[in-house]
DNA sequence: AATACACCTTAAGA
DNA sequence: ATCTTAAGGTGTA
């Protein structure tokens, strides 16, 4: 091969409780990123981006492609004014400031989520600077296609498969090579579905096809990125959506539902991380059973959560964490797993079951009062977002709002009135 | 409308 | 050593 273009290192002053790194960039949002030598590696937008990080500083540099490509225009920085250090940069800090969501100050937003919510105190000083990565949609909708009944290494590997027989070559780091992800367009041919069977995907090998032939075929172009929160300061909406009208949302997590391998928490992970709302909360296992051990939700009958606990789920969180509910999910999630529970996982060891009394309270109000999708804390919340969201949100709140009880049957009514 | 059940694969626990 | 379970769930009957 021939010999790629390798920047020196630069670096950009971000303290560790504003980003760690070593924590968020393996706890299960993206699944891409490799440690080698000590420094995490990762293709963004046509090259290969490496980490490393200091107490002061994240440093970076970037591997090229030999060849040019399409990508070596940065397809970012048409609105913020460029420093002349960035154009050297080739555009890597704005795209990593972009990537890393570092508009957000997280130092202030955990201190919002502690005084608003003792558990979330509790947890969250050994899990400083867990961030939400803004990641591309068409990559995050894939790779939690392919999380289900999953773990975050087979997940890890299974998109690595994808890239390197589905995306094109873009350098190499540490002597391995790095593919961007796969196109839609790349995943709709025949023989994908079995080829990935054989690569090990499982069930989820139809999922991927067919959601790749329905964003490629059924969908117009730039659909995915029309879904894109328009607020979102660290989500620039794509060039290819416009024309297309922007949605809210419960629009983009409904429409999401649409593509196969997609249910209600897939299309929260997707609009949590790849399309930048915030208050996307998606409750899986772990979500659901963090809701029962410290927030006062009952055992459930089913073994799988209906709607409405799901839901109920989320709301709460919403609730007690507000617009960036998904951030302060994400921290807890974290915690929680497997991975770090040498950090002192609350959840296993039973240390803080034993010596809070207030844990005991709350086991106890359990038996009594199971947090069922309560009708207080549902309407709180709508009053709260109806004023900053746009009329419509309002509208349909309202109507939820008395039916709560009944609540799924009137709400399927509510969407299917929108979509006449 | 809500609830079971099957679904691929793998690795850690029992 | 063999079996069961759980892993960031979803589609279907």
């Amino acid at each position: 091969m021939a010999a790629a273009k390798v920047s020196a290192w630069s670096r950009l002053p971000v303290n560790l409780t504003e980003l760690c790194i070593d924590t968020t960039l393996r706890c299960g949002q993206s699944f891409r990123w490799r440690k080698l030598n000590d420094e995490w590696s990762c293709v963004l937008h046509g090259r290969v981006v490496s980490l490393k990080q200091d107490s002061t500083h994240l440093h970076y540099r970037v591997t090229w492609p030999a060849t040019r490509n399409e990508f070596l225009t940065p397809p970012l920085s048409t609105k913020s004014p460029v420093s002349d250090a960035n154009v050297l940069q080739d555009g890597t800090e704005d795209l990593l400031r972009h990537y890393l969501s570092l508009k957000l100050d997280l130092g202030s937003l955990y201190e919002q989520w502690s005084a608003a919510d003792p558990n979330f105190r509790k947890r969250a000083p050994k899990f400083e600077g867990v961030r939400i990565l803004s990641q591309d949609a068409w990559e995050t909708l894939i790779a939690f296609i392919c999380s289900s009944n999953n773990n975050i290494s087979r997940i890890s590997q299974m998109v690595l498969k994808l890239c390197q027989h589905y995306g094109p070559l873009i350098g190499h780091v540490g002597g391995e090579a790095f593919h961007d992800f796969p196109t839609p367009e790349a995943l709709c041919a025949k023989e994908v579905e079995a080829h990935l069977r054989e690569l090990g995907f499982g069930y989820r090998a139809k999922y991927i096809v067919q959601t790749a032939r329905i964003v490629a075929h059924e969908r117009p172009k730039g659909w995915l990125d029309s879904l894109t929160n328009p607020d979102n300061p660290n989500f620039r909406r794509a060039p290819e959506a416009d024309g297309l009208p922007s949605a809210t949302y419960k629009e983009a997590h409904e429409k999401l539902l649409e593509l196969t391998g997609v249910g209600p928490k897939v299309a929260d992970c997707v609009c949590l991380m790849g399309l930048g709302w915030g208050e996307a909360v998606p409750v899986d296992t772990h979500v659901w059973q963090i809701a029962q051990r410290d927030y006062k939700f009952g055992k459930a009958k089913a073994k799988t959560l209906n709607k409405a606990m799901y839901d109920a789920v989320g709301d709460h969180f919403r609730e007690l964490w507000g617009a960036y509910a998904g951030w302060a999910h994400s921290v807890l999630f974290t915690a929680d797993l497997k991975t770090f529970s040498e950090r002192g996982n609350g959840a296993k060891t039973e240390e803080i079951t034993k010596q809070e009394g207030e844990v005991v309270m709350v086991k106890k109000e359990e038996e009594e009062g199971l947090r069922v999708p309560e009708v207080v804390s549902n309407r709180t919340k709508r009053r709260r977002r109806a004023t900053q969201t746009d009329i419509k949100v309002e509208v349909t709140v309202g109507v939820a709002e008395d039916v709560v009880e009944q609540s799924p049957k009137r709400r399927r009514t509510r969407s299917q009135a929108k979509s006449k």
